[in-house]
DNA sequence: AGATGTTTTGCAACCGGTTGCAAAAAGATA
DNA sequence: TATCTTTTTGCAACCGGTTGCAAAACATCT
């Protein structure tokens, strides 16, 4: 079917170690052979097979890229961003969906059949154990958009999530509101819990403001749109803290609905600062994220470890700034 | 480094087909045999190495999935579908994005040399000829969302779109709009050219009813936001056709800003029906593209040509229908 | 027990490449 | 031209599996 390396061989006359030579970057070839070869591959139309080669070389340049975020947009992004990267380094994803899977150990049997070169897991919300896993089994891993910690077991990429809760609070105090909201995504994430954490440590230095927690199931558009909705039925705090922008945008859809106005009757704060938080009709005050930077960074670091893969595992941190718009009112 | 069907032979005192054997499905080995080696494999933790039994069985379960719609978040749940299908199947896929590429030569190029069993292509806006590449390497090729043709060279599933110009047209003229207007994605991209062919044809027939045509860089929120403040500009229709739902969002947003009322000022149908388009606050009036029988019906497809590849090309397009919400005012 | 039929097993060649090593060719030096 | 280096080339073994084939083991029947 494919043609192979003893073809070429065979048509240009030489030995098959020639042919392989020539496609190899740095071998010994003169440039009568390399003529020869190449001229003969080209009218077989050879190219070489990378897994047969894979098989001696022991690299693949199959990189697995592992997530469980499919339904927040931002995600997109993040896909287009690593597999264009991965891709300039002449990487390969293999890209594995997680939704609904708990345990790492299919994964990582999975890609160690496929022998990937390495992992990235881009997800906010799996725990990092589950990055560990992969280490243990001797593949280089980098979680992107994982829980951060000063003492990571494997390479970290990401944002400091507790404080990115923290500087929400703060700002919530500063504008002088007395029952704020957390209403982070899936309780199980650890995004959702680190920025929860952080968000009540901080309230916890103001005890005469009103808290109170909810979570919506998933990091959605809709899945904020409805927990709010089923908040409006109830309580109702005067400004909310939301552990994503979709949710946000969510959010501000039902509270429009419900005849209500922002940020006079509800204050709103997201965290990403996706494109759509500038629309003038959402004009929406969020943590901006560096999502470019993370995926970069995290190629970087993924390149650099399949160089040296007894890299002692580090964190990289980037710092998260408020985008002051319009869903808070001002500050007195 | 890794553990090989070598050690796990030794181990348990046995040839190597043995063990093999034992990891092939239908081959022929006794209880006993396989109690030994499995609990052998087990105490070594071997797991066979898909890529060197590709070399032999010509087959990788490795599916190229092929895409430049890296900015609708409908592809989003398009590669939520297709990851999880595929994985349901046994079969991987490996992700490769288009963005900015035109040439199908390179993807052809690479995705044999890591021999995958077939191609995905999924994309509203490649022209047939790049699916056609696959097939003319030899690649079992499936082109999800392609342009239909009553003569297809290779298989194609998703939708008519010229069929959906019409009846977006169809619907405008119902209402008695005058002066209509199509707001198209890209214009290089197929799905726009052909929505924009199906929906002049259908006003031809209307020959007193004004029409307009314009297009945006993407198919994004944000491209159909600023086409939308462009043309607010200058002339402006009573209605327009935008050729999907993130066209049609960006669009509302942008009249919305600008004083504007719809259904009152600006009619808006758009097409796909994404989840946001349910929404109260933007409860567009939307075609429905049905995404999910596209995705499982590629994947079928997918899976019988990998059994029979010489199976003659099939075109499957599903049909689309108007969703009627708030966006376009009511047939008089 | 012996003849016959059916499974199970191991041997060895193969899949499409790579690579250490030694022989051959080319280049440098005297 | 003979000798010594350096570069280029081919041989053969190997990477981690699969598989056709024939021999070995087991089962069945007289």
């Amino acid at each position: 079917m494919a043609v192979t390396l003893k073809e070429v061989a065979e048509r240009a006359g030489v030995s098959r170690s020639a042919v392989s030579r020539t496609f190899t970057d740095g071998a010994s070839v003169s440039d009568k052979m390399r003529r020869k070869v190449e001229k003969a591959a080209r009218e077989l139309g050879y190219s070489p097979n990378a897994l047969a080669s894979s098989l001696t070389t022991g690299r693949t340049k199959l990189i697995g890229l592992v997530s469980n975020n499919f339904h927040n947009p931002i995600f997109l992004e993040v896909f287009d961003l690593f597999t264009r990267g991965l891709q300039d380094r002449g990487l390969r994803p293999l890209l594995v969906n997680l939704t609904d899977e708990v345990d790492p150990e299919n994964s990582v049997r999975m890609l160690r059949q496929y022998s990937v070169d390495g992992v990235v897991v881009a997800s906010s919300t799996l725990p990092p154990g589950f990055a560990k896993a992969f280490r243990d089994a001797g593949v280089p891993v980098v979680h992107s958009f994982g829980r951060s910690s000063s003492s990571p077991q494997v390479h970290v990429v990401g944002i400091d999530n507790v404080e990115c809760g923290r500087m929400a609070a703060r700002e919530l105090v500063t504008r002088g509101y007395d029952k704020v909201a957390f209403l982070g995504g899936p309780e199980a994430a650890t995004s959702t819990q680190d920025r929860h954490a952080g968000f009540m440590s901080e309230m916890e230095q103001h005890p005469h403001i009103g808290v109170n927690c909810s979570f919506a199931d998933a990091y959605s558009f809709d899945a904020g749109r409805r927990e709010m909705l089923r908040l409006l039925q109830s309580k109702r705090a005067d400004a909310y803290f939301c552990g994503d922008d979709v949710l946000s945008i969510g959010v501000l859809s039902a509270i429009l609905d419900s005849g209500l106005n922002v940020p006079e009757d509800i204050g709103i704060i997201g965290l990403n600062d996706m494109e759509m938080a500038r629309w003038e009709n959402i004009d929406l005050t969020t943590i901006h994220q560096p999502i470019r930077q993370i995926v970069s960074s995290s190629i970087e670091l993924m390149v650099a470890t399949l160089n040296e893969p007894d890299r002692y595992p580090e964190a990289r941190i980037f710092p998260c700034s408020v985008v002051e718009r319009g869903t808070l009112r001002p500050v007195a």
